[in-house]
DNA sequence: TCTATTATTTTGACAGTGTCAAGATTGAAT
DNA sequence: ATTCAATCTTGACACTGTCAAAATAATAGA
């Protein structure tokens, strides 16, 4: 009793069936896909490497699918933190955090975080039943904080105001996507062209000139 | 010899070893992805289709991604096909076919095949050494395509001309290949504001108001 | 025309994969 | 201490891509 509670907190005693399974499951599902990629990402793998029997996952994660779900999850929360540093409020942000910086993070989040990037906006796991309702929720929450910087930077800052937020941020964020994707998959390897480039996105969304 | 010759022109005979497996590879790999996607696209069942044994393929294309490559650089050149209507000069296109088609051709083409789209942007393939260079040529000459087109928007029609050429193709691009990709991957799964999103994209990039 | 060479296709095999069904083990609750 | 539910394992199945070696057919040379 009084074990069990010391490792369940203390949590490096070697246990019973495994401790917290699930946890480590995708602390090193996630680990995995840094290195490896979705390649390489298998149950099997996954589960000799934690010495675990293969079937062992298939009670905390009804799929693969539902595993890279959850996995894709925590890449959101961690791509909103990171193009909207927290500790500010929502106007602060953007008074001295210009839009070039929101530019900047987004596709340095992407690039630095690729194997997260594919899974958040994999197709498979959006077009698939399987889509978790929590990563939905996660995703759109990531979508709707970048319009309300894209509010802001009209309002405060010098987003062009001849557009709807809404739309304004549709098309940047379109924009964002596809340059990190074409990034990501290799399609423009010119790495050295990205800062003019993104100099351009920032001069054609913007309202000065 | 005449049977041969027959044979090889006439192409509908029932034939020694196979005919001309190659073609018949690439059009029902084409269609097999059409119906099923990438998934579904198996070299084995690819074979059975065909009537011929699971490792008859691998002497005319010596990796399942070899064929990928090929049958997504056919996508290249119904692509450019689709976006620039041939039968007019490119200062013919864009006079009277404003940036508003190809906008519009550039989408519904990849939403209409959106297996070929996947597989002309496939990291998995770009960044593989597998790589073919027709591939890389095909998709550079669409690029290049693409540039021109701006080029002349700029010049005979409205489109903005405070940016260069190649940096507004590049960026127009990402914006296209976003948003292309978020509807195929089922992310903006709201297909009706298209069309608005289109004429913003077009506002953003033209040279009116 | 017969034979030697080359191009094509097949059979067998191997190491992987995701995942289902049934049984074994363990922790906690009564 | 016995029951119960959660957790984990073993075995199996149907797939996958692809290699090596053998078989077959088409072509070229004599």
């Amino acid at each position: 009793m009084l074990d069990g509670l010391m490792a369940k907190t203390s949590s490096s005693k070697k246990k019973y069936h495994h401790g917290d399974l699930k946890l480590a499951l995708l602390d090193e599902g996630a680990k995995i896909l840094q290195n490896e990629g979705e390649v390489g990402l298998s149950m099997r793998k996954l589960a000799t490497d934690l010495g675990v029997s293969r079937t062992a996952l298939y009670h905390h994660f009804r799929d693969k699918d539902d595993l890279l779900c959850a996995i894709a999850e925590e890449g959101f929360r961690r791509f909103t933190a990171r193009v909207t540093p927290d500790g500010m409020s929502s106007s602060e942000r953007s008074r001295d955090l210009g839009f070039d910086k929101i530019i900047s993070n987004y596709l340095s989040f992407a690039t630095d975080n690729a194997h997260y990037y594919d899974l958040m906006f994999s197709g498979r796991l959006w077009k698939s039943q399987i889509l978790t309702m929590s990563l939905k929720e996660a995703a759109y929450a990531s979508f709707k904080t970048f319009v309300e910087l894209v509010e802001v930077w009209q309002s405060v800052g010098n987003g062009r105001k001849d557009i709807e937020a809404l739309r304004l941020a549709q098309v940047a964020w379109s924009t964002l996507h596809g340059l990190s994707r074409l990034l990501i998959d290799g399609i423009y390897v010119d790495q050295s062209s990205v800062d003019v480039i993104s100099k351009n996105i920032l001069h054609i969304y913007g309202a000065d000139k």
